[in-house]
DNA sequence: AGCTCAAGTCAACGGGCGTGGACATATAAA
DNA sequence: TTTATATGTCCACGCCCGTTGACTTGAGCT
């Protein structure tokens, strides 16, 4: 193979954006090493040489990712809204695809011992934490975790299960019971929502 | 090794028994036949030979597992309480333990590209259908839809990422809330409950 | 131009996987 | 008791995986 122009910086994002793209539509363990390498157009070993192992490389991809999770300056009053878009897949903006592709790849490898405290970690960081800390008032975690429940689970459902029910029929009816049911679920009180 | 006594039909029990306990612990792709086949005290060749592949013996499994779901009597005004069961692990009755490991089966292989057909299959016609046909009205299938997301999201907050952030409070308001989200999500009015 | 070292390639390793064919043995019929 | 067949074991093949060490080549400096 004639070798590639040299340029460490600008093949570790290769492989970085390639490892990310896979690991989106593939889980952990069902994509290699080769694969990734091969769309960066690189070698194989370059994967240890730059992140010493294939953890290391998703380590690094969910780690890159961060910080890109809620940025779009939504607040407590927009969240359920949000969160509505989200798990409708109507994009607003250009964000909620970064949004949803984040939690897209987290879901996928949740279920691989390698990944699993990675995984783990990332959600409670990157995902479950900001939401927490938007709301206020009690237990903020708990209706933080019923709220990403939804979520998590409508998303499984579309995407992985690919089941969606929810666009046999208009869209609409369902984005007004998702936003009820999301806001029900944060509210502060356990009986629908009390201002 | 000396041969095991010869019973065909117990030995394919056996079989499929260690490959429902360990499919249902790790995913499809992390589990291999020849852990199987040791659990259940038996070479693995005999996997090809009963089921044909690994993948036969996964959709045996999913096939077996079938009609467990929803069996214990459940009626459209139980089904909320029945969810809640499910979704913060009290078990009522033994059946309920059955019918978590059924979705916790599911779940776990549901991102494995050679188990993503059988899963998605065995979810439409095991858990999906039952729950859309129990209920009555308009788009049976979206609300049923609605309501397993949450079942979905919460067993897998709880159970693969180890959140379990309903259980860190009181359990009596985490199912509180949750009765009352799986009671909007499967009622007809969009809006709270209309008997 | 020549030198140097980071950057990249190549080949191979040890291991686990699913699968198939050849062989052994317990059971049941003759 | 002999025979036949279902039942189970053993072995090895081919494949893909992540990882490593030795080699090659490009870029930048003097």
């Amino acid at each position: 193979m004639s070798p590639r122009v040299k340029n460490a910086a600008a093949t570790r994002e290769a492989m970085l954006a390639s490892a990310g793209r896979r690991f989106l539509q593939e889980s952990y363990e069902n994509v290699g090493l080769r694969d990734i390498a091969g769309d960066a157009g690189v070698d194989v070993a370059l994967v240890s040489r730059y992140f010493g192992s294939k953890e290391g490389l998703f380590r690094e991809v969910l780690r890159g990712a961060k910080g890109e999770w809620l940025d779009a300056g939504v607040t407590r009053e927009t969240l359920p809204a949000w969160l509505t878009c989200l798990a409708t897949r109507v994009h607003r903006q250009e964000d909620d695809r970064q949004d949803l592709e984040r939690l897209l790849l987290i879901l996928r490898s949740a279920s691989s011992p390698k990944a699993a405290r990675i995984v783990n970690d990332s959600f409670r960081e990157n995902v479950l934490s900001p939401v927490a800390n938007l709301i206020d008032g009690d237990d903020p975690e708990m209706r933080a975790s019923l709220a990403l429940s939804l979520l998590i689970g409508s998303t499984i459902l579309r995407t992985i299960m690919e089941v969606d029910a929810f666009s046999t029929c208009d869209v609409d009816p369902v984005r007004e019971r998702m936003l009820a049911l999301f806001e029900s679920a944060l509210a502060q009180a356990p009986n629908g929502e009390a201002a």
